[in-house]
Order: structure tokens, then sequence, then C-alpha cells
DNA sequence: CGATAATTGAGAATTGATTCTCAATTATTT
DNA sequence: AAATAATTGAGAATCAATTCTCAATTATCG
């Protein structure tokens, strides 16, 4: 997808340089500042396009609402903080994940995700300590 | 929660003897059986008081609408059928996540899921062969 | 038994995410 | 610049999951 207007192209910067997944209203707010007036019905336009060219992934995960990020090639799995709900890549894989499954079962991908508090909501490490 | 109606038994009952995750539509369905003209309403009166009593546990994964089963204390993760979609519980869990969280951070828990084939849609192993 | 409380089914209403509609704006073509 | 095509923002509409409303049924209690 090529990017022609001035919104679109605020929406793949901003997506390029928060670097993580982010929901369309995140995305709205960031993009905003480059892009007055932008509205969500061209977020979720522009984010479909995206993802059909498979340059935006769409992340849906239990408990917190689709997040959309620059696709990676890279095998990575994903972090949920459970306090402020943000999403984050965590890069490396045990793997071995077959020996799992039972008789017959064929695997074609996986997904791991880890729950807990990234290091701002952290008690010991966050910045009100 | 004590089950006290007919509907509230069948649903529970069936909850049980099909031990896994199932839709709020399938167990309509399989509950209608014992209880005929039970409602969707019921079913999901019934689901809610059993997931807040922790009887019963809600399962929502990416790419199919959310599951309920009865609640298992045991360490599990799921397999999600792409064919069939049904869901099912897999023993077992390779463990060691925590190498992989970043500085500063911590973890309470995670979910592993693996997407595939069940048995009874694998190609060479299914019914129809 | 009669009164009151709880439960149920059906369908309307709600919720959150997303898409659609449409008039206005902006770009592109000629 | 005029005509045509594409894009946009706002709000309505949709969609799926779930909850609410309310009248009818069923259960419980004195």
């Amino acid at each position: 997808m090529q990017l022609k207007t001035t919104q679109q192209t605020s929406i793949f910067r901003v997506l390029e340089t928060l670097n993580r997944p982010v929901t369309p209203q995140e995305l709205l707010g960031a993009a905003s500042v480059e892009s007055p007036g932008l509205g969500l019905a061209t977020v979720y336009r522009v984010l479909r396009k995206l993802v059909e060219a498979d340059q935006v992934q769409k992340i849906e995960l239990a408990g917190v609402p689709p997040h959309y990020e620059v696709h990676s090639d890279k095998h990575h799995h994903f972090f949920v903080c459970e306090d402020c709900q943000r999403i984050l890549e965590i890069a490396g894989c045990p793997g071995g994940f077959k020996k799992f499954l039972p008789e017959g079962f064929t695997m074609t991908s996986h997904e791991v995700i880890l729950y807990g508090m990234c290091r701002d909501c952290s008690p010991l490490t966050g910045k009100e300590n």
C-alpha cells in the first residue's frame, strides 16, 4: 500500500515510531498531533488497508482490545501489562510445543502470552519510586 | 453457587459432561435436550454466576468466540483447531518463560495457544479416511 | 393456601469494535 | 480551470457477545 495523503502518512509514521502494538484510539490520539482533526474512521480505513497489504498486523489477545503494530517477520510473542494494559513484544521463544500435541493432531503455529507488570507499573521499579 | 433449578442443573451437567471449552450457543443446544425451551439468556445468566463462583472459567482466545469450561486447577493450555474451531485443553507446558522478560518486568501468569488441526480434521487421520 | 420472592424465556437494549453513508474537501486528469 | 476520481470526518449503522426488561411461571414461606 502506498501512502498518499497526510493522514495516511501520519498514521503509518506513528505506528513505526511507537513500535509496539497500539489500539486504534491510541493511534488516533498520537496521529492527531500531526494531522489535526483526524477521524477514527480514517484510522480504521488505513489500518485495514495496511493489514491487507501485510504491512501491519492485528494483534488480538485475551482481555485487551485489538491492537495493531507494524508487521515484523521475526518470531516473537507478547507481554500484557495487567496494570496499564500495554502490550509489548517479547523476543525469543522456548519452542518444543509439538510434543504436547495429542496423537493425530497437527500444529501450524503457536502463541505465547506473558501476563504481569511492566517496568513502569512494577512497584519497585516504577516511575513513582 | 448452588444449583436450584432444572435449567441450572442441566447447564452445569452438560458443561461437566462435555469437559471442554464450549460456546454459550453450543451449551444451549446440548442443555436443551434435558431442558426443552431453555433460553440463551438463562445460559448466560447461569454462566455468569458460575464464573463469579469460580466454578467455571471463561476462555478467550484470538480468532474464536469466548468459550466456557468447568474450572480446572491443573495448569494447562489450549489447542485451537483452525478447521472446526474446537478448543481442546492441552496438558503440560514447557515452562521457563521468565527468562524472556525484559529487565524490571514481573510475570504473574502465561498462556500458550497451539493452532492447527485436530484429529478429526487432519486429512490423514480424519473420519473421512 | 395465599403472598412474596426467585427464576425463566423472548426479545429489546447495550456495549465495544468496526464499517458504512454521504456530503464536503482534496487530488488528479485533461 | 472544469470534470472526474479519491479521500476524509462525522455520525449512523452493523455485528457479535452479552445484559436487561418484563410479563409469565415456579418455588418458598408463613
